[in-house]
RNA sequence: GGGCGCAUAGCUCAGUUGGUUUAGAGUACCUGCCUUACAAGCAGGGGGUCGGAGGUUCGAAUCCUCCUGCGCCCA
């Protein structure tokens, strides 16, 4: 078989993921066996590939991979997230630019119709991606929020809880996205510090008969942000401590440019440190204001359109109909010219923007549904401060508490087309938002029938009632996701009895409100118990400078290049190095060339074995004794290795995990093992030694399988024929077996001396294959470790020896060295620096006294003999026996150097 | 303003309930190698008083307090 020198990852990786799907391996059904569910974060629908996606699959991947291969019923279950906001944004425009349509021109069946026509066409776009990824999704349940199913469980559960009375319709100050002309809920405006300008403006007295700008002296001063809400001010506001304007309470004032007047009122909320201590009162636009408005029984002014722009309300004719931030530039000019501006500040200031749409979001009050939270929250917080859901890492447990005990009543009416219409209809005889009546139910049919009975009106129709135009805001679709997935509305007596709880659930911990949390409470509702066991919070990904990865930033690598460049095993392993839970992660593509190099020494390692031949019996018994100690050393070490596997992948210790299977890979199998199993030039390796080779490098790729799938599937097939059915992917992983503690202690011995070997070779400038003659000084530990039957082959093919035996007294021209507590002596037939060598061998023995004193202190120190444990304290003596013993051979060697 | 978290090698990060021969990895750096698997590689090396100051303990990178500097969440 000819090996390129080189992996290629390309051909590779799509081959066996068809081939692993046509396999079926991917596929859950319930059976005996115990199950492991995972269900995907949905992402977007109209989303693609990127970085936090890649390494938030990548883990789910590895979780479901290494269930599949310990015998569970691994089930993933994949789909998508409808989106609404966004994948409504996207309709229309895609309507505007291919179609010529407007919103406005189409009935809401009209539209839905394109959108799941353009849903049909570019959504999911992001499924096919993560098939190149490599992630083992059980295909055939690919859910989307808007099926037919899924959406007719939304309705489900709106009655229901409607009809428990944990939902309501209410006018409240909301955040109003004046782009997507929607309210959003709190978790979905993203606050950030911004610079913009605080205006000093002054309210002239409404006493004063004239305008004119020699009385504006008497007037009073706020400080405001937005301007251009002075025309819905109802009052002006000082804290009624606040000595400067005790004059002016109960005083009318008159708001600039439309000379409305308005009073002064004192209240507490007022500081009296901020701007002039006056503060403008507009309780339509600011939700501390309208508090304030309630408390002072205030009326309410809007002069905002929906998308916003000044009203006619605003009663300054020039400015109706114009953007509030247009509005905002004119108003500088215009207090300016009628004299009302004092001064102009630079000032920074936290704005919200709606994290779907990026439009400075406006307070407005609003008719909406709210979910009432007070009753779903006990058990969701009670589970995860018990730990009967656990968070990896512990500590997202504070953020989740924080979060639920401070919990406001959710917002899940959302002004668009694209989502779950709400149940609720109304009737026609009623003025629209000012219903006194509503109808909740599953169909429209049921909510004539409520409106007959409650109106005592049988001649009702279905033409008198009319449903609520709004939809339901994407997440309340989303947490019902664990349970819907497996149709546990309609059929909770089925295969969800098998699945649910899913074993863990895999997600950034920046949607631990918008989802987790909701999840948890909608477990509890629904189903009466939790939705999974473990959430594992990933970390975000960032660039370089610490910024979150993002598209309008620009700053994120095209996930689909990172794959063609790197390959899927490359990339994973690039993700995975340095994600531990929870951390965001500083991308450096610089990872996945690691990864990608990783599996050039995988595919090399093949090569090397596959191109030995094999013949019965060792060349000779050297080799024959030093095959027998590498397999016996590399099989215990891999017992030890797997062993702190398992303890890793517990407890989602995952990086961790692969970082201990790379160096075992690397350094111990590639770097130690095949050397020295290794034969001669031409030379061909006996054959119990080369089977056991090939059964260990099968199973190393089975332990690698779930990080590094593709890769590891592929030198699995060119190792040994394998039988149909016989893939990597399904085998079992590898077991921990009972190890050789003395032993591998020995060959880390071995190890030590080749290394300093090496050294010693490489100070003297030696060539490395010239064969030198090693002297052990004797000893009776130095005879016991060589007593390990082929240690002494074992070291003399790796250090390059040309013999290897006991002495007594330093031989000529030998340069003498510690390793571990034995001597040795390497003939290099070189002079030796004696000057050099005092020097080296001086302060090594400063060293190893100062390790002795520091051992000797705590062996003085009788509260520690006393309460360390025995094995703390055994192991300090051994210290300090090690430390004597190489001492007096260092002190032996400097006695002896010719000076 | 309230809360949470972080600070370990030039860089990115591990370090599990306090005890692994007086701190590890990768990377970068230095030296020597195109050694018949791999230069996407091999062999070797230097580099940290674990942010600072106290404290608890026989013993602290690890626990506690304060300080400094950063990050995040909420208002």
């Amino acid at each position: 078989m000819e090996l390129a020198a080189r992996y290629t990852h390309a051909e590779v990786e799509t081959r066996w993921y068809e081939h692993w799907e046509r396999e079926g391996y991917f596929r859950s059904v319930p059976d005996e066996r115990e199950p492991f569910t995972i269900v995907i974060p949905p992402p977007n629908v109209t989303g693609v590939l990127h970085m936090g996606h890649m390494l938030n699959n990548t883990i789910q991947d590895i979780l479901i991979r290494k269930a599949r291969l310990d015998g569970k019923n691994a089930c993933w279950v994949p789909g998508t997230d409808h989106a609404s906001i966004a994948t409504e944004a996207k309709v229309v425009r895609w309507l505007r630019e291919e179609k010529k349509l407007r919103k406005s021109d189409l009935t809401r069946e009209q539209f839905l119709e394109y959108a799941y026509l353009w849903k049909e066409k570019y959504g999911g776009i992001i499924l096919q991606q993560l098939r190149r990824l490599g992630a083992s999704c059980d295909w055939s349940r690919t859910t989307f929020t808007m099926d037919k199913g899924y959406y007719e469980d939304c309705i489900r559960v709106f009655v229901d809880l409607y009809r428990k009375g944990k939902l309501y319709r209410g006018l409240r100050m909301v955040n109003w996205d004046p782009e997507a002309k929607t309210v959003l809920s709190n978790e979905e405006v993203i606050y950030q510090a911004e610079t913009s300008q605080l205006y000093y403006i002054k309210y002239p007295l409404a006493d004063e008969q004239t305008q004119s700008s020699e009385m504006l002296n008497d007037g009073i001063v706020i400080a405001t942000q937005r301007p251009e809400t002075i025309f819905a001010d109802v009052a002006v506001a000082v804290n009624p401590k606040d000595p400067r304007y005790q004059s002016f309470i109960g005083k009318q004032v008159r708001i600039p440019l439309i000379g409305r007047a308005i009073p002064v009122i004192a209240d507490d909320y007022v500081d009296k440190e901020f701007g002039t201590g006056a503060l403008k009162i507009t309780p339509a636009h600011d939700p501390n204001d309208y508090e304030i408005g309630q408390r002072h029984g205030l009326p309410m002014l809007d002069i905002l359109t929906d998308d916003g722009k000044l009203n006619e309300r605003c009663a300054y004719p020039p400015l109706v109909g114009v953007d509030r931030f247009e509005a905002r530039k004119r108003m500088k000019h215009l207090l300016e010219e009628g004299g009302y501006l004092v001064k102009l500040e630079e000032y920074t200031t936290n704005i919200g923007r709606s994290e779907r749409t990026n439009a400075v979001v406006e307070p407005r009050l609003s008719l909406q549904w709210f979910v009432r939270m007070s009753e779903l929250r006990e058990p969701a917080l009670k589970a995860v401060l018990d730990g009967v859901i656990r968070f990896y890492p512990e500590n997202f447990q504070n953020l989740y508490r924080t979060w639920m005990e401070n919990l406001r009543d959710w917002c899940i009416s959302r002004q668009l087309w694209w989502g779950q219409r709400i149940p609720a209809w109304y009737l026609r005889s009623e003025p629209l938002h000012e219903e006194k009546h509503i109808f909740v139910a599953m169909t429209a049919e049921e909510a004539l029938e409520q409106a007959r009975q409650v109106t005592g009106n049988p001649a009702l129709s279905l033409n008198d009632l009319r449903q609520d135009e709004d939809v339901l805001d994407t997440w309340a679709s989303s947490w019902l996701w664990p349970i819907s997935v497996f149709d546990g509305f309609r059929n909770p007596e089925g295969e969800i009895r098998y699945y649910y709880p899913t074993s863990v659930l895999v997600t950034g911990w920046d949607i631990i409100f918008f989802w987790v949390a909701r999840m948890i409470m909608a477990g509890y509702e629904f189903r009466g118990e939790k939705p999974f066991h473990a959430v594992y919070f990933t970390g975000m990904v960032r660039d370089k400078l610490r910024r979150k990865m993002s598209k309008s930033l620009g700053n994120s690598p095209d996930a689909l290049q990172l794959l063609d460049e790197y390959g899927a095993d490359g990339v994973r392993y690039g993700l995975m190095s340095s994600a531990s839970a929870g951390n965001d992660i500083l991308f450096d593509e610089k990872l996945c060339e690691n990864g990608r190099n990783f599996c050039n020494k995988l595919w090399n390692a093949l090569r090397l074995v596959k191109g030995w031949s094999v013949v019965e019996n060792p060349e000779d018994e050297d080799a024959g004794r030093r095959n027998k100690l590498a397999v016996s050393w590399i099989r215990s070490k891999f017992s030890q290795i797997l062993q702190a596997l398992e303890e890793d992948f517990a407890s989602f210790r995952l990086s961790e995990a692969l970082l201990t299977l790379y160096s075992f890979i690397w350094d111990d199998f590639c770097s130690w093992y095949l050397e020295i199993i290794k034969p001669g030039f031409e030379k061909p390796l006996d054959r119990a030694t080369y089977e056991a080779t090939l059964d260990l490098f099968g199973e190393l790729m089975i332990a690698l399988h779930p990080f590094m799938p593709f890769i590891t599937e592929e030198i699995w097939h060119r190792l040994r024929e394998r039988a149909p059915g016989e893939d990597c992917i399904v085998q079992r992983f590898p077991r921990a077996a009972a190890f050789d503690a003395v032993l591998l202690e020995q060959v880390e011995s071995a190890k030590a001396l080749v290394t300093r070997i090496r050294e010693v070779r490489n100070e003297y400038q030696m060539k490395p294959r010239e064969p030198l003659p090693l002297w052990i000084e004797d000893s009776p530990s130095a005879r016991a470790l060589f007593s390990r039957e082929g240690l002494k082959e074992l070291v003399s093919k790796l250090a390059v020896l040309a013999r290897v035996e006991f002495c007594t007294g330093e031989p000529a021209n030998a340069k003498s060295f510690l390793s571990g507590t034995e001597k040795y002596y390497l003939e290099i037939y070189k002079e030796v620096d004696y000057q050099a060598e005092r020097l080296r061998v001086q302060r090594e023995l400063e060293y190893q006294r100062g390790f002795l004193r520091s051992v000797e202190a705590k062996l003085a120190n009788e509260r520690f003999i006393q309460s360390a444990p025995a094995a703390v304290v055994e192991n300090e003596r051994k210290k300090r026996a090690d430390a004597l013993a190489r001492i007096q051979l260092l002190e032996e060697t400097l006695a002896k150097l010719p000076s």
